[in-house]
RNA sequence: UCAGAUAGUCGGAUGGCUGCCUUUGUCCAUUUUGGGCGGGGGAGGAAAGUCCGGGCUCCACGGAAACAUGGGGCCGUGUAACACCCGGCGGGGGUGACCCCAGGGAAAGUGCCACAGAAAGCAGACCGCCGGCGCGCUUUGCUCGUCGGCAAGGGUGAAAGGGUGCGGUAAGAGCGCACCGCGCCGCCGGCAACGGUGGCGGCAAGGCAAACCCCACCAGGAGCAAGACCAAGUAGGGGUGGCGAGGGCCUAAGUGCAGGCUCAGGUCAGGUUUCCGAGGCUGCCACUCGGGUCGGUCGCGCGAGGCGUUCGGUGACGGACGUCCCAGAUGAAUGGCCAUCCCCUGCCUCGGCAGGGACAGAACCCGGCUUACAGACUAUCUGACGCC
């Protein structure tokens, strides 16, 4: 899994991308741009908004993001695809299963998930 | 035992699986980028607020003086420095340990002193006190009027032109006296702030300087988005060289142009002005170097460094010796999950169950200050009660 760091990568992802709201977190997506090569593994970029909270509450907030796409986005989204999480409020007290498997929903939702593990 | 005071320390622990940043060893591949297996390190006492003081960087900077602006202001230490620390002094609070204080000058000047009150700054007379005179009456006196003396008592206020007591007086008043306070002069102690004491003065001189102000002292500007380099990029910029120059007068009918003579101007020295001294620049051309930029690299962590021992000092702190290397991200690492233990809260069948773990996240670095903080521990001291 590779991070997206550039800030227009987060304007692109915003404007064109198609987003999901569940009730702790939100997900962009956008396809991967035409003259970047598609590797085996997805390029995700995170988000926590001064809404969150004070810096402890938004270092905590990107770490549990970081953590979940690396168990879930990493292993079981499309690679042609680039991912934005941008951490609700609400994540600081949720249970790390709970977020697991919202996530995954939300992969679901959108058609997301690998093909190759299509049984999940 | 209870209630407190001060100083200080800590601020969850251990393990497992799996990640991230940084550094290093080795092997492999290699044009570069890299890959495998190991090792080391990886948030705080406040990292916070960004309020002071410094280091560091760039810019400016020839010298001197005056003014302005800002700043803090008991005294003596400590320190790179400070508005900080330590030790004292003075004032205030507490039974006490101890705590608090923006603490120079109000007998230089200007200004202000709300409300209340008669009067608030060359004081004043509302209720009052005392005496003389007049009228009346219930006549050792009282009421009213008037002319004087006065400010003790009452009342207002943050503050009413020293306080308490005695004398004095018609009533009073520093009018006189004693003590206290105040001021001046001396002596003693102290480096000093200041304290003690003697004499004199005689109540003049109210408070506010976080009102202007006065006094002595201190002070260039901007900040790591500083600044440097690389890549890309081509003009508005920089450097070097050459030519030209501003004012006045003359030649010219005259503006301009051109020529000649003569004078030395304008601007720039970063808060302002003045003086002295030495210089630079302006427009065009040629050559040359090369921006802005959230691209990268450096700056960037061996430091006013931590720990220990010892010596000097009441102490802050300083010296010597030994020892250690201890975060460096940049859409920003320092984690995610689980288990056991610890602590807190709630419930009941008293041993379990459930929930929770303060304030808060480095961004160039140090020294302070301020603010936030669940709790735990240590030492010394104070007061009360009890026992020996």
């Amino acid at each position: 899994m590779s991070r997206l760091k550039k800030r227009e990568d987060f304007v692109r992802l915003s404007k064109t991308g198609r987003r999901i709201a569940m009730r702790h977190l939100s997900l962009q997506v956008a396809p991967v741009p035409p003259g970047i090569t598609v590797s085996s593994e997805p390029r995700v970029g995170l988000t926590a908004s001064r809404r969150v909270g004070g810096a402890v509450q938004r270092n905590r907030a990107r770490r549990r993001l970081y953590s979940l796409a690396e168990q879930v986005i990493n292993l079981y989204a499309r690679p042609d695809q680039d991912y934005v999480l941008i951490a609700r409020r609400e994540i600081l007290t949720a249970s790390f299963g709970e977020l697991k498997l919202e996530l995954e929903q939300a992969l679901n939702r959108l058609n997301l998930l690998r093909r190759t593990s299509g049984n999940r």
